[in-house]
DNA sequence: GAGCACTGC
């Protein structure tokens, strides 16, 4: 094996490497006089050297006295399950270069860690970091936040964390760095060594996040290029020797493994008897069974969305409302709490208040009731749960790469997942998990794991990420799970379309550019191409607001009002003309959460798209992208339609018929356009943002395009020799023929005529 | 004449 020269952890196999010294004291100096990590070698410390430096009264990084919280929080730590391991910890870790590790729910894993590593690499010394990788931005916060504390030091300098749109860390300082796996990859796109780690610790493995099953490729092969880089995998026990096998050494053998128990309280599980037909009515039968005949307590039901989730809410009162009143004297109080991402903040934080009060003094006590989605099985955790009710099922992503058509299906829950869920009734006190489904159905049916979000995902992203990273051959990569190359190959060819990879599949000078943009490419190509119709200012716009959550709030009892909010701002012309719209009135109006609400605007959705539009307009600065816009509205409008062809010219759909019926150009896929979209007419040439498969297939935000455009900004997909017969082929080449008529007339005629002045005629035309 | 599971850059 060969060593990279500035490998900074070799010095340790040589005799000359030096221990930290303490240079200001004198011989015979009492040991807690001295530097706090005197005597440490790197990656050869141990659990006494280090229980000694947190015992010691100076912080070994800031050099300052401990403070009394510092003290406090220790006697905490001590407590967790991991600490007590930390010797063996030491052990594995500083003989391997990767390792797994288990570490159940409350076993302070995240916690602590990172910071034994942080002991054992010494980064500040040597002007590294380590990493600890987390699925989501409100983990890497909080538990930085809580790291900080435990150190001593204040968060965003030696300790820190870094989100999108939010850099907590001090470059120099920052040793140990909480970040979320998406932004590890995008480093590792433009550092593909990432010299800068000398540790990564991957957290939550077991999700398997689209980044960390990436990252998890990338760094092991980074491993096999930096002796001095280690891993380290963290995840629940289920997959921790699907992982070990992974990371097998050379040789084959698995990767060490170092367990840690969990600190839960144990959970009885209940099956039903027989299959139930109807979940939501099983699922609304036992939280009142619950309520009725359950020791105190709150209730946690997963369901799969918005509209189940409020209906459920709604029965669940009536008839919780019913039994208090037929029996006050032995059911209490409840209340009910919707649980889902699109709902605001502030109610979601109703799931932390306290359960109702009995009614009466000495009434039975009342009880909380939590209705949600997945959001609880992982990203919240709700304290007091005591009965879990689980259906088994949840909405999830699949990926159909035969039609590149992402969409959500209801479907059974895996093992795995059913277990998570059950464990959040024991996380305060023992609890009970009720399963609407057989005990043979748990056995015999359900998965094991959830399918990985890679075989579930368009790849385009992706894939762009990693010819950019310096990896050349995506089949060859060495995924944890490789997905299906109809996947990779409909990902290669769109790029190849968008130009952003060339005929070999070789990175052009527009895709390194691309890769650059967190977005997908149509949408950076569609962007990088905008200042060539001098609408950049707009574009990014759109694609600012094309990348956050919907803006259009309908509440089920205002959906009349909030439709002719929607029309007011409407542009004819197009949707994506509305979302320009309405974004610029939002800015006009001052960011006024009112005038949002007055619009059934999502005041979140609109700040996001703010804050996106930002960081969009940095990185389009950094590549000298211009940013401009024609003054006129009409030429603006026209440009604006004109860019989007050059990102979405796939996602088009020609009018086949006078039935409003659209044709997908080249698929032929039957679609509608969708009952939100704006236009004013039917045009014969749409493009679209999104394909939706609901109660029948429709494409959403659409705005008309003309087909010149098409033939022209996208030759090499509308190469139509290559394309089979069907209408819009048809009616393309009567075009192509048409506009090479016009070409030819206007070369007899010598006076040529100013472009524009056709299209006001269309305009008017179709106005009339 | 519809509906956005959940993350992330």
């Amino acid at each position: 094996m060969t060593m990279p020269k500035d490998n900074p952890y070799l010095a340790h196999r040589h005799p000359t490497e030096r221990a930290i010294s303490s240079a200001s004291t004198l011989n015979g100096a009492s040991p807690s006089s001295r530097e706090p990590l005197y005597g440490f070698v790197p990656r050869m410390v141990n659990a006494d050297q280090v229980g000694q430096a947190l015992e010691h009264d100076l912080n070994p990084f800031t050099k300052q006295p401990h403070t009394a919280q510092y003290k406090k929080i220790l006697e905490a730590r001590k407590k967790l399950p991991v600490f007590a391991q930390m010797t063996e910890f030491y052990k594995i870790f500083n003989k391997h270069q990767i390792i797994v590790m288990v570490g159940e729910t409350g076993s302070g894993k995240t916690t602590q860690i990172p910071q034994f590593v942080a002991y054992s690499d010494l980064p500040h010394t040597k002007n590294k970091m380590v990493a600890c990788t987390q699925p989501r931005r409100v983990a890497a916060m909080s538990v930085a936040k809580r790291v900080a504390d435990e150190m001593d030091v204040p968060l965003g300098r030696q300790v820190g964390y870094s989100i999108r749109f939010e850099d907590m860390t001090e470059p120099g300082t920052t040793f140990l760095k909480y970040m979320t796996d998406g932004m590890l990859l995008r480093e590792a796109m433009n550092d593909p060594d990432l010299n800068r780690y000398s540790t990564i610790i991957l957290d939550e493995a077991h999700e398997r996040t689209l980044a960390t099953d990436i990252l998890m490729g990338i760094l092991k092969s980074l491993a096999q290029r930096r002796s001095d880089l280690k891993l380290i995998i963290m995840s629940a026990t289920l997959d921790a020797l699907k992982f070990q096998k992974y990371f097998a050494v050379s040789g084959g053998t698995p990767a060490p493994l170092f367990k840690v128990p969990g600190r839960t309280h144990p959970v009885e599980v209940f099956y039903t008897q027989e299959p139930e037909p109807d979940y939501v009515e099983a699922a609304i039968r036992t939280v009142l069974m619950i309520h009725r005949a359950e020791e105190p307590g709150d209730i946690l039901l997963f369901l799969t969305g918005e509209e189940e989730i409020e209906d459920a809410c709604r029965k669940i009162k009536l008839e919780a409302d019913d039994l208090i009143n037929s029996d006050p004297e032995s059911v209490g109080p409840l209340i009910c709490i919707p649980l889902y991402s699109s709902l605001p903040p502030q109610q979601q934080q109703r799931i932390f208040d306290p359960p109702p009060k009995a009614g009466s003094p000495d009434g039975p006590p009342g009880r909380k009731v939590v209705i949600s989605t997945n959001i609880a099985e992982t990203s919240l955790t709700i304290d007091g749960i005591v009965y879990v009710v689980d259906p088994g099922f949840s909405k999830q992503k699949v990926y159909n790469p035969r039609i590149r058509v992402e969409s959500l299906l209801v479907s059974p829950i895996s093992k795995a997942s059913a277990q998570q869920r059950a464990g959040r009734a024991g996380r305060t006190r023992p609890g009970k998990c009720f399963r609407l489904y057989t005990e043979k159905d748990f056995m015999s049916e359900l998965e094991e794991q959830t399918h990985p979000e890679i075989l579930r995902s368009n790849l385009a992203n992706t894939v762009l990420e990693l010819v950019k990273a310096g990896i050349k051959d995506l089949v060859k990569f060495d995924y944890v799970d490789a997905p299906a190359p109809e996947t990779l190959m409909r990902a290669l060819e769109l790029l190849n379309y968008l130009a952003a990879l060339d005929d070999d599949g070789n990175l052009t000078a527009l895709g390194s550019i691309m890769a650059e943009f967190p977005l997908d490419p149509q949408l950076s190509k569609m962007l990088i191409a905008s200042p060539e119709f001098k609408c950049s200012n707009e574009i990014l716009t759109i694609t600012a607001m094309l990348s956050v959550p919907n803006v259009w709030m309908r509440p089920n009892n205002q959906r009349k009002e909030a439709d002719i909010a929607k029309a007011q701002l409407t542009v004819p012309d197009g949707d994506h003309l509305t979302l320009l719209n309405v974004y610029n009135n939002y800015i006009q109006n001052q960011y006024d959460k009112n005038w949002t609400w007055n619009n059934y605007l999502s005041a979140r959705a609109l700040m996001q798209a703010d804050n996106v539009r930002e960081q969009l307009k940095r990185t389009m600065e950094r590549f000298e992208v211009e940013l401009i816009s024609v003054q006129d509205q009409k030429k603006m409008f026209m440009a604006i339609r004109q860019s989007l062809c050059c990102g979405f010219f796939m996602q088009v759909a020609h009018k086949e018929g006078d039935k409003g019926n659209y044709m997908t150009v080249k698929d032929n896929q039957a679609v509608a356009l969708h009952p939100s979209c704006g236009l004013d007419t039917q045009p014969e040439w749409v493009i679209f943002n999104e394909f939706v498969l609901t109660t029948r297939p429709y494409i959403r935000t659409v705005t008309d395009v003309r087909p010149e455009w098409l033939l022209e900004y996208a030759s090499s997909y509308y190469d139509l020799d290559n394309w089979p017969d069907s209408e819009a082929k048809r009616a393309l080449l009567r075009n192509k023929k048409k506009q090479a008529g016009k070409f030819e007339a206007r070369f007899d005629q010598v006076e040529t005529s100013k472009e524009g002045g056709g299209s006001a005629k269309k305009r008017k035309r179709k106005q009339g």
